[in-house]
Order: structure tokens, then C-alpha cells, then sequence
DNA sequence: GAGTGGTCTAGACCACTGC
DNA sequence: CAGTGGTCTAGACCACTCG
């Protein structure tokens, strides 16, 4: 089924979109993972089981995992097996949320949901999200507090079609985060996010909820967010205050 | 010389100290990068001749080398060899500056250095720098200019035992960026840092120096770099007008 | 003890670079 | 052409988890 050798291999003056074998693998597996066969948080079958499957040797297969594990799509955890990321761990729960207190530990947030409304995208919201304007979209708008003081609040745009039975209500049960809600009950998995940051002058209602002058400056931090296959399905805008809290980036 | 089995193999119960053969030989690259043994831009020894150095495989180097060039210490070309990862290899150009313009294509920046003087490390400083108070330090201020606009001001702390050759005349001399001279000039390469952004007012001198209305926001971006070793040997404050470009951070 | 991922080795061959 | 990194394989053994 696979082959490395023979007809697949091209020479490069043939052909520029040859790709070694366990990059093949790991388009396999990661198509097996888009179309659900393995939900996040579950086991994948062994390194073994999917080198037969695949009729390719255990260590191509490893390095297909390896690469995918570096990803932060699978989690492998030695003497149990592979597992498929998910942002119910708690590992995972930081990776979103880079704010830190200026002082003192972290501690987690808790999140209020304010509005959960229905909308059409306009030219900038379908362009993002890859729709057409006009499309159905979804827009909620949430708070979240640190220690009983608010410090984020967030404007969310999500496809209509993929978040179809999304509500306040939904909402407000979820004792999740929000991702952890998307990846549970609508299969969506955040796999990765680009943010753009600027600095902003707090509007009053967004000063209100804040509890800041009108006017001091805020963080802006707009995110758009991929799932498998670099398809977008979120479109964020978070301001945040940072008198006591500060966004914490590692560069490498 | 190096054994994975017999003494320097420990159960996890009498040791956890235990690292694998891949890792012990990545700790002796590492030290000999940081020796200066190979510098900046310059080629290691193949796979081959560093296994046969070490007394190990092949594939046991390979790992490490995998390793290091994940962390952006190395770079391998395929049928030229491992080199040392260098600041002035443009590809490493913008993984320190994070600044993208809001519409158009990305542009270098150009660099104005303002002042530089001498001082002695306040307890602060000190205790990022890990130095003791009192201890010598140079303090650099510059300016940054995306298409003759003023968009970064930066205010830059270095131990001034490690950069005692640094003056104004120096940076202005300098045709590289910053970190190709300290890597160049002062045998400091900076291979980590970590950044904290906050939203904060414009003061009067920030202000007219950016060419914005004092009081308004701006991103103030706080960095602390590492050498080898997780050494620190820079500590940096810059403010960033984001009227026309925003701090662009990738989430994976 | 059986099954999993983790490490190490050795050898073959491919792809790229430069002489 | 020789030398480099890149891929693939097969087999051995180690470390961890769980029943």
C-alpha cells in the first residue's frame, strides 16, 4: 500500500512534493484524528498495531508520533500508550492563557459567560473564519476573573454551522473551559492560534466590566484559532487589564 | 568513556538523576558550545566523527543534534553539515522581534542607538541579571524605525563585566543587529528569552520620542534573555507604538 | 508477566552539496 | 566522486504501568 521506494519516490527535478514516509504516516494519522476515529483524550492504538496497519516499520511510525507528540497533538505516556491531546488536561490549560499576576502564583480563572447571540458574518468575520458574508455566525461575550477581580473580557466569533446548538445557557452549565466545551460537545479541537497584540484605550463599556478608568490602556489580544488542516474556526478579541496581571510569551 | 548500562545506569529508585546516553551527549555539545569551541555560524563535526569522539553510535548524536536543532541551537543542511545557529543567519532574524506591520509587507528595522552609559546594578536589576547590587552594568537606549516611522524605544541593562568594550560609538559603528554584535563582538549568544507585555501609558519623554500624544497606550514589552547554561545576560524594557504594527505570537 | 513507549545499535540506501 | 545529513529497517534491551 505504502511504498517508499519505486513508483512513489521522485527525483526532486520531477517533482518538489515528494515526502518521506513517516510524513506520509502522519497525514494518515492525522486524517484518522480529523475524522474522529480517535476522540481527544482516548488511546490510539499502539505504535505495533499502527506500523502493521500501515505495513511500514515500528521506528517510522515513531517518528511520525514523535513529530506529532512535539505538535501537541498526541501525548504519549511511557507504559501506558499514545493518547490524543485534548484541552480537558490540565498540562494543556496554560498554553491558551498566557496571563500571569505581576506578583504571586497562578491561579486558574473563572470564566462568566455575559451574551450568546446569533449574527451574520460581515466582510472582515467571513474572511477570517473562511466563509461567505452573510453566513450564519455565532458571537459570545464572556468575562473572565482572577481572584474575584475581572481582567479579561472577550468578544468570540464562531462559525453558525459548527457551533449550532451553542447558547447562554449551554454556556453557563459548562463547568469547562470553553475549549474543553467546543472539543466535547461540537468535536471541535483548537490545535493552534495566532494572537496579534496591541495596546488600546479602554471604551466605557469595556472599562465598566473592567472596573478601570475610561481610557487607561488595555491589551488588546485578537486570536484566530485553526483546528486540524489549518481550517479556522474562531475569531477572538480579548482586552485585558494589566495592572496586576502581565501576558507571558517564551521566546525560543 | 560513556556507558549506558553497568554504573552509570540507576533504578529510578536509587536515582533520579538518571539521563539517557542521547542526552549526556547533547549536556557535552552543549558545553562545548558554550566553551566556544565551535562559534557562531560555523560547522560542528559531521554525525560520524562526534559519534566516534564520544564512543557511541550514529544514531545516538543524530538524536542529540535532533534535539538541539529543535531548540534552535543548531542548524543542519543536508550534504554540508551541522552548523552553530547564529543571529545574524536572517532566519533567525524575527524570532526576537515580534513586530509585524498592521497592513503590508514585513521590513527590517532600522536601529538608532541614543545613548549608553555606565552604572552600578540597582536590586532589581541585579536580581534579574544575577549580579550583585552595586556591580557594574551598561544601560543602552535606542530607537527602532519601521519606514522612518518611530516604533520601538528601548531601554537595555547588560552586565558590564561580560560587555565592558560597549559605547555608543560601538553600536553606532555596528551594521548588524544587536544580538550579531554581542554574539560577534562579546562571544554572547542569546538562545532564550522570556517577555512580559503589559498595556501602560505614554510618559513625556516615551511620547515625544515615539511621536504620540503622551498618555497614550502603548505595549511595554519586558525581556529577559539567557545564554548557554539558562544564564541571564540581558534585561531589556521596550515600548512599542502599535499605531501602524502589532506583536505577533504563534500558540501551539 | 504482558504490553506499552524509550533507548541504543548496526547497516543499507537515498538526497543533497561541492570538488 | 566522496562526504554529509535524511530515511528506513530490524532487533535487542530498558523503564514504566497495570492486572
Amino acid at each position: 500500500m505504502l511504498q517508499f521506494d519505486s513508483m512513489m519516490r521522485q527525483s526532486s527535478a520531477d517533482s518538489p512534493t515528494f515526502s518521506p514516509l513517516y510524513r506520509q504516516i502522519k497525514s494518515l494519522i492525522l486524517q484518522a484524528l480529523d475524522n474522529g476515529e480517535w476522540r481527544p483524550g482516548e488511546l490510539i492504538p499502539s505504535e505495533m498495531e499502527l506500523a502493521s496497519r500501515f505495513s511500514v516499520s515500528q521506528g517510522t511510525v515513531r517518528k511520525a508520533i514523535d513529530e506529532m507528540a512535539a505538535e501537541n497533538l498526541l501525548v504519549r505516556r511511557q507504559g501506558k500508550g499514545t493518547y490524543v491531546a485534548s484541552h480537558s488536561d490540565p498540562r494543556a490549560f496554560f498554553r491558551f492563557l498566557r496571563l500571569v499576576p505581576l506578583t504571586g502564583v497562578i491561579e486558574s480563572p473563572k470564566s462568566t459567560p455575559l451574551e450568546c447571540w446569533r449574527a451574520k458574518a460581515g466582510v472582515e468575520a467571513a474572511r477570517v473564519l473562511g466563509l461567505n458574508a452573510g453566513d450564519p455566525i455565532i458571537v459570545v461575550r464572556r468575562l473572565l476573573e482572577f481572584s474575584g477581580k475581572p481582567v479579561v473580557v472577550d468578544e468570540i466569533y464562531l462559525p453558525g454551522e459548527i457551533f449550532a446548538g451553542l447558547s447562554l445557557e449551554v454556556l453557563k452549565e459548562s463547568q469547562a473551559s470553553l475549549y474543553s466545551l467546543f472539543e466535547g460537545k461540537f468535536g471541535v479541537r483548537m490545535i493552534r492560534a495566532e494572537e496579534r497584540l496591541r495596546a488600546v484605550a479602554a471604551e466605557r463599556a469595556s472599562a465598566e466590566l473592567l472596573k478601570v478608568p475610561e481610557g487607561s490602556p488595555l491589551l488588546s489580544v485578537e486570536r484566530i484559532s485553526y483546528t486540524y488542516g489549518d481550517r479556522p474556526v474562531e475569531w477572538r478579541r480579548g482586552l485585558y487589564s494589566t495592572v496586576e496581571h502581565c501576558y507571558l510569551n517564551e521566546l525560543g
